[in-house]
DNA sequence: CGGCCCTTTGACGGACGTCAAATAGCGTGG
DNA sequence: CCACGCTATTTGACGTCCGTCAAAGGGCCG
């Protein structure tokens, strides 16, 4: 029934301090861009929306519940966040991880739960625009839903993966894809350097993200890196033989 | 390149006559509704998409492949169809079945590729808008945006639910909620006969729908059956005992 | 009648889960 | 400074769920 974003319990502190997302290593992604054009470029006078709240929560910190209520959109700016659901028994499924630039649950653009739980992973930095805002801006610029539908369809299309790896791909090949993919992801970010990139997910996260179990996940990654696939060390992973991890994954 | 809706090789073939979506039973979910009263009480004159294209394929026929080229949106008016994807090596999963009313995929309202497979389980009436017109009438009445984020929504909650089945249910659970997920579509319109439906599916789209083999979806179905939970026969099922049947489904 | 697909059943095997124990890292508090 | 508690990782032994392979029977259709 509350917003737990912001609340007190998440531990998140709001900023005072507020940086332009044109800054932002995420800008050109997604809804960050269009969003902030919209409201610079065409909007005037600028609404508040050009001033989102803002804030910063610790890592592992649940900043929302499957059943909350939100009057507001999140965006990524900053950190590793995950997307899961946790059924009765306790069994987790995580259905994706947010890094900068995305959106925290494009369903909370037009209802107001998300029906995930949303976990930090390192800490987080994100922005809160208000849903009404949001969605009055889209009704007045209506070329807003193209971007808007990219947005929808690179969703469906990694959820769509998701479901053809945990249905029909081995554990080899779905902890091969997950570091394949979180690989890209960060490289249209900007955020790899050369062959290594930040990973700060623990063996639980893998394997909640994958269907399998931590101790399985350990034995596969011990093997990645005995056969000199990746090398891992101090929350950062690095690609050691691309063109082998590729076929670990069996891309295509 | 080539658009295969309608193309011979599917065998579809075009109906002359044309009947109105308010009759169907599936006038009431989905897009179906939105479009035919955007077209008819507002927009005038009527649009020729008041008559779309209108095309019967057979049963157990590809009418669609995964880097196939559409101009056109399709939405299902009767029979059961499939959305799969297949892996280089065969292996294959079902994304979803297609059911009256659904939108054969969403992303072709807005991209010219649905990057899945679409193939008939029975024979399938579908019809065909032409996606430039849907998108012109979508910009022309915005507040269409609401009920097509409605259909989102719905794709994305299947998705994840779907992934959440695969990565963290046992096989009876999935198979258990396959079938009251079914039970609950086709209950939605009006399809159920009181316990019974159609059950169209052989026992290889529901591996290939729970990421199982053939050989254990029967032996988990004959299971079902002898404890009393279904009765299938003659391509339909009844529930025979729903609460177990829930039970086994380890719903929430 | 023969061929094809689907279903069922059994024997067997393998991928992955479960349980357990050892180790390491890391922050907290005395 | 050490003691401690917690979490994460690794490794081994063992178990189980589900896959693989095979064979048999049934229904449908040419």
């Amino acid at each position: 029934m509350t917003t737990r974003f912001h609340s007190d319990e998440t531990g998140a502190r709001s900023d005072k301090k507020y940086v332009s997302c044109v800054a932002c290593v995420a800008y050109e992604l997604d809804q960050c861009r269009a969003f902030s054009e919209a409201t610079t470029d065409r909007v005037r006078p600028s609404l508040p929306l050009l001033q989102p709240a803002e804030y910063t929560a610790p890592a592992r910190r649940k900043i929302c519940h499957e059943r909350d209520w939100h009057e507001t959109v999140s965006f990524i700016c900053q950190g590793w966040a995950a997307s899961s659901v946790r059924l009765a028994d306790g069994r987790r499924q995580i259905l994706s991880f947010l890094l900068p630039g995305d959106i925290v649950s494009a369903t909370l653009l037009f209802e107001p739960t998300s029906h995930c739980m949303i976990e930090t992973i390192t800490e987080v930095r994100y922005r809160n625009f208000k849903r009404a805002e949001l969605q009055k801006i889209l009704f007045e610029h209506p070329d807003l839903i193209q971007p808007l539908s990219k947005t929808w369809i690179g969703e469906k299309l990694r959820a769509d993966q998701l479901a053809i790896d945990l249905g029909r791909r081995t554990a080899h090949e779905r902890i091969a894809r997950l570091i394949l993919n979180l690989m890209e992801r960060l490289a249209a970010r900007g955020m790899m350097r050369g062959e290594t990139m930040d990973f700060p997910l623990c063996e639980t996260h893998i394997a909640d993200a994958t269907g399998l179990t931590p101790v399985h996940v350990s034995t596969v990654l011990t093997e990645f890196r005995r056969n000199g696939l990746v090398g891992i060390s101090e929350r950062s992973i690095t690609i050691l033989n691309l063109s082998e991890l590729r076929r670990a994954a069996n891309e295509r």
